[in-house]
DNA sequence: CATATCCGGAACTTAACAGTTCCGTATATG
DNA sequence: CATATACGGAACTGTTAAGTTCCGGATATG
């Protein structure tokens, strides 16, 4: 085991692969993507915008469409820790505490990656099941822990369609983005809360 | 102005042009975009799905874009006839009036297009305002006539922010359809209008 | 029935981009 | 400090589709 057989020259595997670019390339991915659609998201553009080059964008994703894959996977949402939730003893105080500025902007974000990708998810299942779990279900998630405490403290009926009312906020966030093409601000969410989503669970704004 | 100067041969202008496939190459054109997507849609797809030339169609629309932009914009909905709407005597009857199998399939269709060009809308702003004509307004304007006769015959309080309680079942249907991939049915749509919907204009369901 | 025009269709040109290969350089390992 | 490896970057290949040109045939007009 000494002299050839390149036992000691080749193996020389010390750094294995640099992963640390990763993430910058993912992120890049996304920000192409959400800034001009899968079609006219580039390989060149993306390792460009991470000072990477193409090559190594492909030695670690074979295809585009790997690579968009794993970016919206990877795409952790900031603010879905469901166990440190606010709680405020309330349900409108709790779906309040969610309307900030980071909690806006991250979602926003998430709408634009979305556009992008939408055309593409009829046709590819797989990204489909990534585009949900990543961008629709955590949004859904933080609802519904919202709404069974507020069942829980008998604030209201046991007997509502929570998987429904927990799609009325993205819904009307998603449909004021991408359809009408408005901005959302802390005053749509506010009424969105106090005249649709309180009502439908019987209760009163304020 | 007689013999030469071709005033008599070439001026032979007698069929202009034949617009009579127009329509065939616009509904093929939707057709297209609803199954593949904007960037999907090719013009040879298009044109053999017209039984038509690719050169036909560029006749007449100098590129993609501008074939899409009046496909987009020359999309009737088939039940916007303001004047003749069902007129039931209450808003819930009105609502779930318009809960039925053409109704769906025709915003199935819009909901497909509006996929297959989301992500063009923001970089083209002509085509943004075409969809918002063709696709999202004209529903808007069914429920603001049903809330309208609602407020007149003072079934529900005339403060209602009638705008945004417009946008909840179009935002609800296009959420289902686009982020959740399943399908409507007459029962999601009754329920959205039960549920919810009434809910938030002060009515009980039934 | 002669002819100008538009049709469908096929062949063509051009540009962009996915994916590959190559190279000179930086760096961690021994 | 020698060297193998992975890096960024540029050059290359192949394919796809936008847009153009050309042609033979149909049709309406006079």
């Amino acid at each position: 085991m000494t002299q050839t057989e390149q036992a000691e020259a080749r193996p020389r595997l010390g750094r294995k692969r640099d992963h640390t670019r990763d993430p910058e390339i993912l992120s890049a991915a996304l920000d192409v993507l959400a800034e001009t659609g899968y079609d006219g998201m580039t390989i060149d553009l993306v390792a460009a915008r991470a000072k990477a080059g193409k090559a190594t964008v492909y030695r670690r994703w074979s295809s585009k469409a790997d690579l968009v894959l794993d970016a919206v996977a990877c795409m952790k949402g900031n603010d879905l820790d469901l166990d440190h939730l606010p709680d405020t003893g309330t349900l409108r105080g709790d779906l309040i505490a969610m309307v900030k500025p980071p909690s806006i902007r991250d979602s926003e974000r998430k709408l634009k990656v979305m556009a992008g990708i939408v055309s593409m998810i009829a046709r590819n299942p797989e990204l489909a099941a990534a585009a949900h779990k990543a961008l629709v279900e955590p949004r859904a998630a933080v609802n519904r822990v919202f709404f069974q405490r507020a069942i829980d403290r008998g604030e209201v009926l046991p007997g509502l369609d929570v998987e429904k009312l927990c799609m009325v906020g993205p819904a009307m966030v998603a449909y004021r983005t991408l359809m009408l093409r408005i901005p959302v601000d802390r005053e749509f969410l506010i009424s969105n809360i106090d005249e649709i989503i309180l009502p439908a669970a019987g209760l009163r704004a304020a």
